[in-house]
DNA sequence: TAGATTGTTAATCGATTAACAATC
DNA sequence: TAGATTGTTAATCGATTAACAATC
């Protein structure tokens, strides 16, 4: 079925489901079913048939799925059966926890480039990488064909930075700043907004 | 209208509106109407006008809302009126990360507490606040009448730390740790993982 | 075989959107 | 007043869930 058909709140939670089964991959567990990942994740065992039944046959009645085969499967199914160059704008403490992250780099998200405006943070290395002039962001961009970006700049930044990204090529920006971005179609763009997610709580709370 | 009426996902939208009208606010804005909010956050002025509607009658034919106004009744329905305590637990490169991060206790959450079970970094001093041992969660938790936590810790060792915080008291938890939580009704879970939005964006990419 | 679990269909459920009377 | 925008209704759209034949 062609991807374009595959609602996109599907595809949302096959990194969860990969997540899932990396772990009992982890732990040895051979087989699994699509109860045991509903329980696992909080998620109804038929969602869990009919998302991956978008893309395929990947179990066996009777015994459930094979773990490694399924993982594998999502892996490739999602693009993450391969490393991605990965840039970073935005050099302060936030940029620096992220740049520091080992998270994203075991996944095959490599931080290939960093880049900030502060003169004094321009030239410092992390990783054998150095901090590069946001002035140089599109030409090496460009250059490594990075297709993927994290915005780890103050929000009032943040829309000029996204321009740049997209007009130098990137595809996919992970957003950490508090704001909307405008990005043109065929440009994705996710949020991390921690207080937003607090105060969605805080409603719940006597 | 009784607030379990209202669907959670109309709740999760609220923050939006909030943050837009924050800046809206800051740049001085007097008017705005659903529309203006609407193009600002890529959703619908329909959808802005339903979501609002199960909690009053907040604008004006004609002349749409108030911002101010607005904002403050957003802040009340969110209980964001206020401030909150709020514990970590995890001082790790992500928990010192979020420790020092100004951004929550600009929106009225303070770190009041901060748990670590590394003897190296208990004692250590953020804010004025100390890292305290983990050991002494339950106790300081329930003394200071904590209902909001932050979970930094690893993977592994996330389930135990949201048990005990649940056992202390807490009634939402954000999660940093990449694995799914099982707690209590009445118990709220949100989630922070940066990997899991990488890995969605990946599959729309070549 | 008997038991378990898949993949899929159809029904249910809930959210989004369009449209418009009311009215500032 | 004329123009603009709300709050709300009803229609549409899409996602979740239950149920079950197929079959390992």
């Amino acid at each position: 079925m062609a991807a374009s058909t595959v609602p996109d709140i599907v595809i949302g939670r096959l990194p969860l489901y990969l997540r899932a089964l990396t772990m009992m991959s982890e732990a040895g567990q051979e087989y699994t079913s699509s109860h045991e990942l509903g329980q696992q994740l909080g998620i109804g065992s038929a969602q869990i048939r009919k998302d991956l039944s978008h893309f395929g046959e990947f179990g066996k009645q009777g015994t459930g799925y094979e773990v490694n085969f399924l993982k594998e499967q999502l892996a490739k199914i999602l693009k993450v059966d391969r490393d991605w160059p990965v840039a970073l704008v935005g050099f302060g403490d936030l940029g620096q926890a992220i740049a520091h992250y080992g998270g994203f780099a075991a996944k095959g998200f490599h931080i290939q480039a960093i880049f900030d405006n502060d003169p004094a943070k321009i030239g410092q290395e992390v990783n054998g990488k150095q901090v590069q002039d946001i002035a140089r962001l599109s030409e090496i961009i460009r250059q490594q064909q990075i297709k993927i970006a994290i915005i780890a700049v103050p929000a009032f930044a943040a829309q000029a930075v996204a321009d740049q990204l997209v007009e130098a090529g990137v595809k996919a920006i992970l957003n950490y700043a508090p704001i909307t971005l405008k990005v043109p179609e065929g440009v994705r763009v996710q949020y991390i907004d921690p207080v937003v997610h607090l105060q969605w709580m805080a409603y719940y709370l006597e």
